[in-house]
DNA sequence: TAAATTTACTATGCATGCATAGTAAAATTT
DNA sequence: AAATTTTACTATGCATGCATAGTAAATTTA
C-alpha cells in the first residue's frame, strides 16, 4: 500500500475535525464557524470586528457573513462604532455568552484529548511541521507565480 | 503571545495548501477537487467512481457533483458499466490526460519541496500525530453522543 | 420468485472558503 | 481644502464539504 501523502493526511485529519465541530455546534443549532467567532469575542465589552478575522483566521468577507448570521440568531449585536463610521462593534447577547461557554467547552475538550493521547514532544514537532508547511505555503515558494 | 490550539494550526496550514492548489489549478481553469480526481483516474481505462471516493477521501455526493463538472468541462466521460447497472466508469479524454499530468506535477511539487525541508524523521511525527487525531476524531472518543 | 434491503448514484440545500466588486468613511497626498 | 488612496465593511458567485432525500438496479431474505 502506498504511503500517503502530507497534504491528504492534512486534509482528511482537518475534514473529520470539521464534521466534529460541526456535529458538536450542530447540538445546538451552530456551527463551527459560529463557535469560532463566539470564542473571539470579547464576552464583557464590544468588539471591534477588524480584530476577529486575525484572531480567527478568517477572511473579512466570510466574516461579515457569518457575523449577519449570527445576528440573525440572535447571538450577537452589531452597534456602531463612536470612533469610526466604517467600523462595528460586536457585542454578544445573553444567548450569546451561553452558547460562548458552550463552543469554549467543546473546543477545550478536544484540546484536552489531544494532549492526553499525545506526548508534548511529538506534539511540538506536529506544530513546528505545520508552521513550516504553512510558511513554504504562503511565501509562494513552492510554484512559479506566471499564469501559464 | 498565547500558543496556538491544534485545531487553529490544523486549519490554518490545510487552508493555505487548499488556497495554494486552488491557485494552481486555477492557472488552467481547473479546481482543486477536480486536479485530485484526475489524479486518481487510471489514465488507460475506465474507473467505477465508487474505487475513486475512497481513494481521493471524498464522499460519494461530493464526487458526483465533482464529475459533473469535469463532464461538462470536457474532461472525462461517464459511460454505463456493462456490468452493473447502477454504476458509471470514468474515463479521461484527451484532455483530460493532459490536465492530470499538470495535475499531477503540482501535487508532486509541493511534495519534493516538503520533504527538502523537513527532516523525513519530523515528516513521520507529523504523519503519525496526525493519524491519532484522525483515529480520535472518527472514534467519537471525544465527546458523548448525545443531544443536548 | 416476490418482497425487502442494500448499493450506487443524483439532486439539492446549507455552511464556509476564496474572489471580485461595490459603498462609504477615514486617512493621505497634493 | 480638494482629490486620491486606503480601510472597513457588504453583497454575491463559485467550489466544496456534509446532510438529506429520492431513484433505479442489484442483492438478500422470506
Amino acid at each position: 500500500m502506498k504511503e500517503k501523502t502530507i497534504d491528504y493526511i492534512l486534509r482528511a485529519t482537518w475534514m473529520a475535525v470539521t464534521k466534529m465541530y460541526n456535529e458538536e455546534a450542530g447540538k445546538k443549532d451552530s456551527t463551527m464557524a459560529t463557535g469560532f467567532a463566539l470564542i473571539s469575542i470579547d464576552p464583557e465589552e464590544g468588539t471591534p470586528s477588524t480584530a476577529l478575522g486575525p484572531k480567527m483566521g478568517m477572511e473579512a468577507t466570510s466574516l461579515s457573513r457569518t457575523l449577519k448570521n449570527m445576528e440573525e440568531k440572535g447571538l450577537i449585536e452589531r452597534r456602531p462604532n463612536p470612533l469610526d463610521g466604517r467600523s462595528v462593534l460586536i457585542h454578544l447577547t445573553d444567548f450569546g455568552r451561553e452558547m460562548r461557554e458552550y463552543s469554549k467547552g467543546v473546543v477545550l475538550r478536544f484540546d484536552e484529548v489531544v494532549k492526553e493521547s499525545i506526548s508534548e514532544e511529538d506534539l511540538q514537532t506536529f506544530k513546528q511541521v505545520a508552521n513550516t508547511i504553512l510558511d513554504l505555503v504562503t511565501s509562494k515558494k513552492i510554484y512559479s507565480t506566471e499564469k501559464i
